[in-house]
DNA sequence: ATACAGACCGATTAATCAGTCTATAAATGT
DNA sequence: ACATTTATAGACTGATTAATCGGTCTGTAT
C-alpha cells in the first residue's frame, strides 16, 4: 500500500473517530507511518485531503453500484439489486458510509464541483427514469423517486445498525424493507 | 432576548454556516453582542454550548410534534399529521434541521445521554406501536417502521430543498410523498 | 446604608496545529 | 555517468483560539 493511500485510509479512520477538528494532520501522518511533510506533499492542505477522501469514497461506491446496474436483467430486478447491494455496501463499510454523511453536513461540501454529483447519480437517475417511462414506477419526478429511494437505504441502514441482528435475520429484514420500498415506489 | 438565548441563536447561525471548527467562540460572542467571558460564564466549554444547542433544538422539535400527536383523531390521521408537520417544520427551520444532522454525524453526539433519545422518540414510538398492534401498520418491529418513516421525512425534505417549487406545488408533493409512505407502511 | 449574589466584561495566556522550509534520497530519463 | 524530477523526512514557526481570571456593574435583600 503506497503512502498516499495509507494517508487516506488513516485519515478515514481518524476523521470518523474524532471528527475533522479533532484529528490533527500530525496525528494522521504519525499513524500512517509517514512524515508530516509527506502528507502535505501529497495534499496541499488538510481540506484538500478531506475532499480527496470524500471523492475517493464516493467514486468507489459509484463504481460498485454501477457494476450492478450494468448487469443484465429486468429493470425491476436491477432496481432491487441496487437497493440490496447499497445496504450491503453500507453495512460492510460503515466508516465510509459515515464519512460521507459527516462530509455532506460540513461546510467543506461546497469544495466539491457541482457536476460530480450529477455524474455519480447517473446510474440511479437513468434506471429510475426508464422505470418511470415504462410505467413500472410511480409517475413522479425522477428526483423525488430517487430521494425517497435513498431515504430508504439510509432508513434501513440506521435500523440494522441499532438492531444488531444475526446474518439471517438481517438479510430477511433487508428483503422486507425492500418489499415495502417497492410498494411505495411501484406504478399503481 | 436574554444573552444566553442570543448566544444560542448566533451559534446556530455560525455553526451551520461555517461548521464547528470554522467558528471561534470569540466570533459567536462578538456577533451575539456579548463579551467573550460571558459566553464561558453560561457554557463552561465550547462543546457544552454545542450540546446545549443540540438539546434545545431537539426538544423544541419534540414538543412541536408532541402537540400534534396529542391531538384528537384516528391513529391514521395523526400519523399523517406527524409526517406533514415534520416536513413543514424542517422547511421552516432549515438551519435547525441541518444542525441536527451536522451534530448527529459529529463525535460530540456521545456527549448526549442515551436516555434523551428514547425520551424524545416516545411520541413516534407509541403511536406507531399502537398502529402496528391495531393492524393499521405493517407487522414489523416498531423501530424498523420508525426508521423508514424518518428516512422518508428526510427524503422528501432533500427533494423539496433542491426542487424549488412554489408553495402550492410543494404542498402537493408533500401529500404525494405521504401517500407513497402510507403505501409502504400500511397493513396489507 | 450595607452586604451579597451573580451576570457580565475583556485582556491575557498557554497550548495547539496547519502549513513551511531545508535537506536527502529514490526514481527516471538522457 | 549525470541531470532532473519526484518523494520523503522532520524540525520549526506564526497565527489562532479555547479558556481563565481578576474585577466591575446591577439589582435586591437586610
Amino acid at each position: 500500500m503506497d503512502k498516499k493511500e495509507k494517508i487516506l485510509a488513516t485519515a478515514l479512520r481518524l476523521f470518523v473517530a474524532d471528527g475533522f477538528h479533532g484529528t490533527p494532520t500530525s496525528k494522521i501522518a504519525l499513524e500512517a507511518g509517514v512524515a508530516n511533510g509527506t502528507l502535505f506533499y501529497h495534499y496541499k492542505t488538510k481540506e484538500e485531503l478531506m475532499v480527496a477522501l470524500y471523492n475517493s469514497i464516493k467514486s468507489e461506491l459509484a463504481n460498485n453500484i454501477l457494476s450492478f446496474v450494468q448487469a443484465e436483467g429486468f429493470i425491476t430486478t436491477r432496481f432491487k439489486n441496487i437497493f440490496i447491494h447499497s445496504v450491503h455496501w453500507a453495512l460492510k463499510n460503515p466508516e465510509k458510509f459515515y464519512y460521507i454523511q459527516q462530509f455532506n453536513f460540513s461546510p467543506h461540501l461546497v469544495k466539491v464541483p457541482r457536476g460530480v454529483f450529477k455524474q455519480q447519480a447517473m446510474p440511479y437517475t437513468q434506471l429510475i427514469g426508464e422505470g418511470i417511462r415504462k410505467k413500472l414506477l410511480r409517475q413522479q419526478p425522477v428526483e423525488l423517486v430517487t430521494a425517497l429511494f435513498n431515504g430508504q437505504v439510509y432508513g434501513i441502514y440506521q435500523y440494522l445498525k441499532a438492531a444488531d441482528l444475526d446474518a439471517g435475520e438481517q438479510e430477511k429484514k433487508i428483503n422486507d424493507a425492500y418489499d415495502m420500498v417497492w410498494d411505495m415506489l411501484k406504478y399503481m
